[in-house]
DNA sequence: GGATAACGTGAATTGTGGTTCACGAGAGGC
DNA sequence: GCCTCTCGTGAACCACAATTCACGTTATCC
């Protein structure tokens, strides 16, 4: 009786408990190819649904609406891309490896799961408007705190010269990662890419990586001694 | 007689010859608000037509559709956005100063006509896809070639120290201020900058502008001699 | 094993908005 | 004046996809 209460409250009328998980997975990573290849307005949830052997209906069960279905894919495809990151910044404690190691994972990782990371671009984008402010919160709030802590660390060790406000100097470096990762999911900033370094580039995410490793590095490092 | 089968082959029945050029410019503007504001799936012609004061037959009559339309939407808006920038690339020769003109144009820019940079934030997310590969060979091929020339003539003249590929120090830096522009324009990219930087630099173009030639002039130039 | 509730189904409903087209007004020619 | 051709109008049409819901199926409890 209380439970019956408590979903009411926590679901909404006609909503269900859960859904066994392996047909969430499912639900997910359909939605989130759907949306990663139409973008938020054009996929269909009809589509959506017999890709992932489950009706409509099930959807409209478990999820109040598209929006919210889209919402609950980017918090899941999310999740696998921050317990990636984290991984990356937690185990490197210079700051140039923690920097090469995230910019190679992210490039690898960027070309080989594009879903993940057009979700990301397609939240950027206007039909998203609505949750710009929390999802930016939430998405981009632990990173910004935690680029910038590290550089100005660095800065007061002395082990980088560039003297620049370090929550300025996060975004900078953040901005070239998002682009990156940008440019290995996304067909835009694919074909972008490939005009300016040169198409044979646009399958090789480990020069251009490298490439940034090196620009980075001569920004931060000011001298050679932390590249290699 | 003639003319008529020209008429044809150009433009397709049921179109006319031209709009007479206020007409055309109300349109257009109209469109790029709307786009601009709800994303190409979400722009409503109908909305367009009575904001620009014609109906939507005049929009269906000089243009083929929907996407037609976007694309000289996009196409108008760009041919300002170029007009500018070229003209910034043109008048300053050496490097740190032309960097530091097109920095400053671009974050007033992006911040006093926001509905252009969000078009073309647009036309980078998913439901342009299809355009995805022209579009890009056309906004960003002349970029691409004009940067990485300045920048391999300044490695060769020793005027900067970065001795990275030019094309790719070119992307790098071009990267830079494509999320500039975003930054100033388009929701999400504005509040992660609010994020990262700090709430009171939403509305301040000019201190992240300056930021931002220092970061790039660290890289580029190697020494402090090239900025003040 | 039957009653009840939980869950799943997908055809039907519905709203939205792109696109069409039958019609009217004005301009130019005869 | 009348005919014709150009141009503009906006109500009506229609496709598409989000959402619903009446109905089966399965699970649970007694």
């Amino acid at each position: 009786m209380v439970h019956e209460r408590r979903r009411f409250f926590l679901m909404g009328w006609g909503m269900y408990k859960k859904l066994d998980p392996e047909a969430l997975q499912r639900i997910m990573e359909a939605g989130i190819e759907e949306f990663a290849e139409y973008g938020l307005d054009r996929a269909a949830m009809n589509h959506i649904a017999k890709t992932s052997g489950v009706s409509v209906g099930v959807l409209y069960k478990y999820y109040k609406d598209k929006d919210d279905f889209f919402l609950a894919c980017v918090q899941y495809s999310l999740r696998l891309l921050e317990e990636t990151m984290a991984s990356v910044v937690r185990q490197e404690a210079d700051l140039m490896g923690c920097i090469r190691n995230l910019i190679h994972t992210l490039v690898q990782e960027a070309h080989a799961h594009p879903a993940y990371y057009k979700l990301y671009n397609e939240i950027t984008s206007g039909s998203c408007k609505k949750y710009a402010a929390e999802l930016a919160a939430q998405i981009e709030g632990s990173t910004a705190k935690i680029y910038s802590e590290i550089i100005e660390r660095a800065q007061k060790e002395g082990r980088i010269e560039f003297a620049g406000d370090p929550r300025m100097t996060a975004f900078f470096f953040d901005n070239l990662l998002m682009m990156l990762q940008f440019s290995f999911s996304c067909e835009y900033y694919r074909r972008r890419m490939g005009i300016f370094c040169g198409e044979e580039y646009m399958d090789q995410p480990e020069a251009i990586g490298e490439a940034l490793i090196q620009f980075v590095a001569t920004t931060l490092g000011g001298g050679e001694e932390c590249m290699r």
